[in-house]
RNA sequence: GGUGGGGUUCCCGAGCGGUCAAAGGGAGCAGACUGUAAAUCUGCCGGCGAUGCCUUCGAAGGUUCGAUUCCUUCCCCCACCA
């Protein structure tokens, strides 16, 4: 690289290392360095891209991963430019999947992409970004048009992705529709302008296609930043709301913190590098303690859930839902909030408080999903009333003072006798 | 369009006239253990105040004392051929 002066070439670095932070792949790199160089020197924001298909009303941890690098751009000057996947959630990405997505109704996205927003903001500047939704180009655009973009590829091409190599290979149907959709991400890159567009690294594909397109539009083709895909509370898959091993954004505190502490050990330091901003030097010496064993790993991963709680929750909750966390399961005591129902709102939900039937109780509460499922987890020794371990599936009692019911680990009742 | 093979409980997958709420595995839930998690072991894993009753095996009909199992039609998937 050469530079007209040493504070370009300052500046650049500094860039630099801020946007390959983290990054799996750039690509080109050489050709993505030019325009960052570009934009220095002509004082012109590049225009950053990533989509999201709102087909889940929640933004979890893995989101964050792409949104956190947006928002490190941003913090640089640039311009970014959300797509909400109206259109494209409609179809549906097939990458990374085993099978056809589900379709969503377009009232269902509508509404998912609403919650959607409210959580991007709570990382983005709203003010500096800028939002499209795709159905703003596809709603109107000819068929005819479709297939011009169609003609940009080859069924070998498309097939020889390894999701959709698999299912034809295992003979997991694969819908003509799903094909477009690398198509329609690749155009929403024409729509927009996209200089620079992120996705995860099972996005490379689509990515990739966004430049093909670009240049059959005579557009300077957009380059390309894959990040690393966090892993769910599994330890096993991507973390993903259909596969409920997620840590929502919007999630309450206490839940935040539990599911963090529920993560493997192994991934500790994924977490670390990929959802949180602790520094450089701090990751290492994570990873060195980590691996050295001179650090108890709960220890750590009680600070990583502060650390994430901290971040999506107004001063101080961390280390509240620390303490709680510490109470319940390292203490066996009460959470220090626990949910309350009173005798007449048991009359309410038709349970007599002189006649309390343990099983309807906690079906009734929400405690359990149906009373056979009370009645197992009874029999099964997971409930306590008064600290007392009930066994018996027909136990009956009468509220004559305050008690507290616990099912599991985790789920708590007050009854006031009042 | 033709021929053949399929659609089973959250997922995979056995069952092929009664002994089937349906083997086995996975996931999940609860318990034991523990420093959180994991691993391991145990139990549960359609609904019902429950040695019985009710609703399930792609859909609708039919045969039968009895159907997840047989027949008919329909829907969907896969392979090969066109």
């Amino acid at each position: 690289m050469e530079f007209d002066s040493p504070e370009l070439k300052k500046e650049f670095e500094h860039q630099w290392q801020i946007i390959s932070r983290g990054a799996v792949e750039i690509i080109p790199e050489d050709e993505f360095k030019a325009k960052v160089i570009r934009s220095i020197k002509e004082n012109k924001p590049l225009r950053v891209k990533q989509g999201f298909d709102p087909t889940a009303p929640d933004i979890h941890l893995g989101h964050t991963v792409g949104i956190r690098k947006l928002k490190q751009f941003q913090d640089l000057g640039h311009k970014i430019v959300l797509i909400v996947g109206d259109y494209t959630g409609l179809v549906g990405d097939p990458s990374g999947r085993s099978e056809t997505r589900p379709m969503l109704s377009y009232d269902e996205l509508m509404a998912n992409s609403e919650t959607y927003q409210k959580q991007f903001f709570k990382i983005l500047d709203r003010s500096r970004t800028e939002i499209h939704y795709n159905g703003e180009w596809f709603k109107e655009m000819e068929f005819i048009k479709y297939m011009h973009l169609a003609t940009k590829f080859t069924v070998a091409r498309l097939l020889e992705r390894d999701d959709f190599a698999k299912r034809f290979k295992n003979g997991i149907p694969i819908s003509v529709h799903e094909l477009f959709y690398p198509l329609m991400q690749a155009y929403d890159s024409v729509a927009i302008r996209a200089d620079i567009e992120l996705g995860a690294t099972e996005q490379t594909f689509n990515l990739l296609a966004g430049r093909t397109i670009q240049e059959a539009f005579n557009m300077e083709p957009q380059c390309i930043l894959t990040l690393p895909i966090l892993v769910g509370l599994d330890g096993q898959r991507r973390m993903s709301k259909s596969l409920g091993n997620y840590i929502g954004i919007d999630e309450s505190p206490r839940e935040m913190f539990g599911k963090v502490m529920s993560i493997p050990d192994e991934q500790i330091y994924h977490y670390f590098e990929l959802a949180t901003d602790v520094s450089l030097e701090e990751l290492k010496k994570i990873r060195a303690d980590l691996s050295q064993n001179n650090i108890n790993p709960m220890d750590l991963k009680k600070k990583l859930g502060e650390t994430l709680v901290d971040m999506y929750h107004p001063g101080g909750s961390g280390a509240e839902a620390r303490q709680e966390f510490e109470r319940i399961f390292s203490q066996k005591q009460l959470p220090d909030e626990i949910p309350e129902i009173d005798s007449r709102q048991l009359i309410e939900l038709e349970i007599k408080p002189e006649a309390i039937y343990l099983v309807h109780l906690m079906t009734k509460t929400g405690l359990s999903k149906s009373n056979g499922e009370a009645r197992k987890l009874i029999v099964g020794g997971g409930v306590y009333l008064d600290n007392q371990r009930i066994t018996d599936p027909d136990f009956e009692f009468k509220l004559s003072r305050d008690m507290v019911l616990k099912v599991g680990k985790r789920r708590f009742l007050k009854l006031k006798a009042k």
